[in-house]
DNA sequence: CTAGGTTTCCAAAACGTTTTGCACAATACC
DNA sequence: GGTATTGTGCAAAACGTTTTGGAAACCTAG
């Protein structure tokens, strides 16, 4: 363990990387003119030129992007902080963020929070320090407002497809979580199901809550809720609560993502109860696994990719001119994909 | 478009970030001394401090970090290349990555390429740029040779998952991808099935030429191959072309990753073939989708997130002492999961 | 031949930190 | 009462860029 343990190792080339003063004294130039040549800022004559070119690939040479950041005042990098990059909403959204800031020349740097807060403070100070240039905010639980209170009109900051409470100046992204719910409400209300269960995502949740709403709107037969944190385990647990008191009352269950639906799946399987003869099931979001589940799941589409990507292109459109974004909304539409999971009720 | 297009807009507090300079200036010191209080470097004056501190947490004041960065010579993030990261078993493996970074201070940066040149050369100009410490490449595709020669030697980094030929000097996680078509060749074999179907990902992958090795090793049987890229699509491409001559002649399918395996799942089942029985069908991977798909697809469970996770506490244990990693290997164990895609031959 | 314009390059400042060598004062020791 | 020692804080350099105001050399036109 001392610090010369390997000593004798011949890493390939270990040596300091070159700065532009290198480059400089090798092409008998200052580094005022190199800086020129690789930005053509300025005109350099072209012999000189071509010499300071072929020192600067000879060397390998790349600028610092740090020093040019320093002096540039930005780092052409954004922040994508979510709770969950292994849930292909989230990944989704993920991929929307990154194509809009790639073809804009950004960067992204992925904040992952698995939902703990003290990573998810180690990660705003990053932010706060501006190491990045403004941030995407997809919480997917609700975010500690204190900490967003600290960079909101301080810092470029966009949500995306969670609106917080009382939090005006920013940009807001998100689909039509009320619409969605609405749609479902529809669906089975068509079916001819007069009695459902609904498996909530988390109450403080913007997203979780305009779901129910819109649900309740169009359903207009009976409704009992289950709270549960949208998670798989939760929707599992919410239908064998609600199994053991005998049998389920309701001929439907709308499960506030397909997560829960899941959940949810496997638990009415393992009860004997077969989907959607029995009872008919809907979820939220279509993840890649509600169509490749069985039966196949009636779900609500939401643009995942494109909630992330405008959320993207509106937020550097301001940050690319230095400018604190201004509040604005953007609502995405959704869809109703009907599947296998929904049927009219048996009786 | 002119420059003040907003100009009446009242952006909350937009003004620029507090420098220790601010602070010192407000604090009645110098920068010095803020830095010492805040870094805890040399002993301040604890009345002294306590006033440092006092202005610090009343003007926001967050250090740079691209000026803390250039200073120390290092920015505490390091890179993840990918491919896609909608893919869960990336995801999974960057959510490895990203606990271990966490774990030891540091930040990761997503570089997802959709296994596009362009997008992999930008970042790997990011990357070149000192912009992380160091960097965790999963290729998924055969990478650029001529790219990753300017990298090796010169810049700390981690293969994951997928080693490339010739490239001594570099730490390699892997799973042991041999090993594992190994344990799907004796599963079918001891089922009792003589002919197989092999389905592989593109050639000139190393890990995916392994599966097929360790395949082939313990079938025993005859072995028909068709080469595929990994995707879903391809899969579904093979079984389809397979059968346009006839019908099957193999009694099971080895794909050669699960998304392969789902694609041909899709054409198996139009052409009316049921699994497991009129064919077996395995698959690669376990990723979340193959234990929902029906039937649940039987796979090799490859450990992405420990992947991620032991290439990247490699790597750091390097990075952060300032050396360049020695070549060294790690070889994770696989697992079988036998669900439902595979039972003993019809006849 | 000279005034003005170009072309070509450089020196120096600035970006915001951390680090290090010193200076000064106060305290301790003999 | 002089001399180490400790405590406290500052100035200046350094990190690697980009930017900007000139300076020198050359050319052009009158």
């Amino acid at each position: 363990m001392t610090p010369q343990n390997a000593a004798p190792r011949r890493a390939a080339g270990g040596r300091q990387p070159a700065s532009i003063k290198d480059v400089a004294a090798a092409a008998g130039v200052s580094p005022t003119t190199v800086s020129h040549v690789l930005s053509g800022n300025r005109p350099v004559n072209e012999q000189t030129a071509t010499r300071v070119r072929s020192v600067v690939s000879r060397l390998g040479y790349v600028p610092a992007s740090l020093a040019r950041g320093l002096q540039a005042g930005s780092t052409s990098v954004i922040g994508l902080l979510i709770p969950d990059i292994s849930n292909t909403f989230f990944a989704e959204l993920a991929k929307g963020v990154e194509d809009a800031a790639h073809h804009l020349g950004y960067g992204v740097i992925l904040c992952n929070t698995e939902f703990d807060s003290d990573r998810e403070d180690r990660y705003l100070g990053l932010i706060r320090s501006r190491f990045v240039d403004g941030v995407v905010y997809a919480a997917g639980s609700p975010p500690s407002r204190q900490r967003l209170d600290a960079l909101v009109g301080q810092f470029p900051i966009a949500l995306a497809d969670e609106e917080v409470e009382g939090l005006e100046a920013t940009l807001i992204t998100t689909a039509d979580h009320e619409g969605g719910g609405r749609l479902v409400g529809e669906h089975l209300r068509t079916l001819g199901h007069r009695r459902a269960l609904m498996l909530t995502g988390p109450s403080d949740l913007r997203s979780s809550s305009a779901r129910s709403t819109g649900f309740m709107q169009a359903f207009e037969g009976e409704v009992v809720e289950r709270v549960g944190d949208f998670k798989e385990e939760s929707g599992y647990r919410l239908i064998t609560e609600a199994l053991a008191t005998g049998r389920l009352e309701q001929t439907a269950v709308f499960a506030g993502n397909d997560l829960m639906a899941i959940g949810a799946l496997a638990a009415l399987r393992e009860a004997g109860l077969s989907v959607p003869q029995d009872v008919s099931l809907a979820g939220f979001d279509d993840i890649r696994a509600a169509s490749l589940v069985f039966p196949p799941l009636t779900t609500v589409h939401q643009p995942a990719y494109d909630v992330g990507h405008t959320a993207t292109a509106q937020l550097l459109k301001y940050v690319a001119r230095h400018q604190v974004p201004p509040s604005s909304r953007h609502t995405l539409p959704v869809e109703l994909k009907v599947r296998e999971s929904t049927a009219p009720p048996a009786s």
